[in-house]
RNA sequence: GGAGGGGUACCAAAGCGGUCAAAUGGGGCGGGCUGUAAACCCGUUGACUUCGGUCUUCGAAGGUUCGAAUCCUUCCCCCUCCA
């Protein structure tokens, strides 16, 4: 798979020695293009929530990687893909969203991405697309004798998005059967009004990417390309970007910056050097000396430099800061953000007050987690569950700490 | 259209009239060990609770019964085979 080539582009070597490269539809030709010519590249995201989660990242990271080297990237807002639901990878079909939501979607995942991105030099700053702008207009009709002509069934039939789903015998719409030559018709419009001339996707991008291509060749025959990621597997065998508790989202209202914080510092032991590899703008001479550092040190740098990309390295000093204080033994929690309760909270018992602070946990879950030692105040273990915050409790310090776990930890103010 | 199989908690999967808030496994959560890791061990895993209990759950709605996830009727959905 990782084929050498005499003269690689630096784009596509740096893409491959950081670990991102799974596939490419042309791997001489496109590195012999990239050096050439700074081109354009795209790469689509869905906008089924209203905001991306770190499996999106890689695709993120690409983006970047494309800016560095020069090259500009193109971010396809899937407005109108999402309408449809792309099968790839997916057991069953999903909820299709309303339109207001996904156009409120696609706005708020456009500032997401800002973030991430070079954003003020012209040369390299990214094209925020929307494919809805043309998949609306489509006439069905001529649209079949254009575009539909191109694609065989017996083909379309043998890609696995589609092969999956028939093979465990789980219905495929014929909506979402026609993902694909949206997808590939996306490309082909990409083309013609921008030059875009690469798709990157992840792995189980593959057949939507080629697809493109192939309707680009056939349609025009312009040669273009198309370069697939990694699947990211995490050394627990997981899929990256969800947890049980949750999405790891990239929006700090809906996950804060100290929890993405923590995320990256949580890191498996066995997924530290590939994620500084890959999260990470650190170069891999950098990376090199880094790996030879104390395990934790090494989490603490990953987790310093993925959260900087994202939010800034004054949001991320101010992250550990946070985890140094509240996993240093003892603390008294001073340095914990604050949450705010109502007055009215006092003189009620804990579990109360938990349910208050996590919302996620019903006054049974409450109630079963103090009988295991697991909520403290003030690093005290609360073995009562009518224990009662009391006014004179907060007067002392004018906070009190609350931990939940040994992980989740409060600073309670009024 | 005909014949059969099936829908059980986060997932997988038992149960097939009472002892069923429902075995078991996975996952999750908490605790222990440790390094905020992995592995391992223990506990826990519907809600509410004055901790005595109470309420809601086995595709949906009805019914039989002292009593139903379990039996009957209708409906919805999924799968297999035949046409």
């Amino acid at each position: 798979m990782y084929i050498k080539i005499p003269f690689m582009n630096e784009f596509l070597k740096e893409f491959k020695d950081r670990g991102y490269f799974y596939q490419c539809t042309d791997e001489k030709a496109l590195s012999k293009k990239l050096n050439e010519e700074s081109i354009k590249g795209y790469i689509g995201f869905d906008c089924t929530a209203q905001s991306l989660h770190v499996g999106s990242l890689l695709q993120i990271m690409c983006l970047r990687l494309m800016q560095k080297h020069g090259h500009k990237p193109i971010v396809l807002l899937g407005g109108g893909t999402t309408r449809i639901g792309d099968p790839s990878g997916k057991d069953k079909t999903r909820k299709i969203l309303e339109e207001n939501e996904i156009e409120k979607n696609i706005k708020s995942i456009e500032n997401i991405l800002k973030k991430f991105l070079e954003t003020k030099d012209e040369k390299v700053a990214p094209i925020f697309v929307n494919n809805y702008t043309w998949l609306k207009n489509l006439n069905y009709i001529s649209f079949l004798r254009d575009i539909g002509k191109h694609f065989t069934i017996n083909k379309m039939l043998s890609f696995d998005s589609v092969k999956l789903r028939l093979e465990r015998e789980q219905s495929l719409s014929y909506m979402e059967f026609n993902y694909m030559i949206l997808q590939a018709y996306d490309f082909l419009e990409l083309n013609k009004k921008e030059n875009c001339l690469l798709q990157i996707g992840g792995s189980d991008q593959w057949g939507n990417i080629v697809n493109g291509v192939e309707l680009i060749k056939r349609y025009s025959s312009n040669e273009v390309y198309g370069l697939t990621t990694e699947l990211i597997t995490l050394a627990s065998g997981a899929k990256m970007g969800k947890t049980e508790s949750g999405a790891i989202w990239l929006d700090k209202k809906l996950f804060s910056v100290f929890d993405y914080w923590q995320f990256w510092r949580n890191t498996d032991d066995k997924d530290v050097l590939k994620f500084l590899k890959m999260f990470t703008d650190l170069n891999l001479i950098e990376i090199e000396n880094i790996s030879t550092q104390e395990i934790n040190e090494q989490k603490i740098i990953l987790a310093n430099k993925a959260t900087s990309i994202l939010h800034g390295a004054n949001e991320a000093a101010e992250a550990e800061k946070i985890a140094r204080n509240s996993f240093s033994g003892n603390s008294s929690g001073e340095n914990l953000p604050n949450t705010k309760i109502d007055i009215s909270n006092i003189g009620n018992d804990v579990v109360n007050l938990v349910s208050i602070i996590d919302k996620n946990l019903s006054k049974s879950e409450i109630r079963r987690l103090i009988k295991s030692n697991g909520v403290k105040i003030n690093n005290q273990i609360i073995s009562d569950d009518k224990f009662i915050i009391s006014s004179e409790l907060i007067k002392k310090n004018n906070f009190i700490k609350l931990s939940i776990g040994k992980k989740k930890h409060y600073k309670i103010v009024i």
